[in-house]
DNA sequence: ACTTTGACTATAA
DNA sequence: GTTATAGCCAAAG
């Protein structure tokens, strides 16, 4: 009897749950940390979304974090990368057009998780 | 157990 | 338009 799981022993549940959201981030579009966070049901751990994905590194499947930017459209996390110019790259492969570390028409290209 | 950190966001000046 | 400051919360040290 499994009496020694007080709540949900898995440490990174946070983190996994970051990711089951970015694996839903469609081709071509992008969101936010704030609206994954939002998505989670802690609006205001948009940071633990930025944090997981620094533990994203090495997960199977490849997570999308390339689509995932800050509320200004910015690439704030470019430099997490193997090198600073791949998630621009990434993300102008998906038709999604990166000027200056800025995504073009980031409001058009946003996409927010559905609940 | 306490302190620091961080790929954020909102508000104020 | 920009820059500064505070709030936020879980993971890592």
């Amino acid at each position: 009897m499994m009496k020694k799981n007080k709540h949900q022993n898995q440490s990174d549940h946070f983190f996994q749950l970051v990711y089951s959201i970015v694996y839903l981030i469609p081709k071509g579009k992008v969101t936010t940390y704030g609206a994954i966070a939002k998505c989670l049901g802690a609006p205001k751990s948009s940071r633990l979304v930025g944090y997981a994905m620094n533990n994203c590194h090495g997960i199977i499947p490849k997570v999308p974090a390339h689509r995932v930017v800050n509320r200004n459209g910015l690439l704030t996390g470019k430099h997490h990368f193997s090198t600073p110019f791949e998630m621009r790259e990434l993300l102008n492969q998906e038709g999604v057009d990166v000027i200056n570390d800025q995504v073009v028409d980031f409001k058009s290209k946003l996409w927010i998780p559905d609940l």
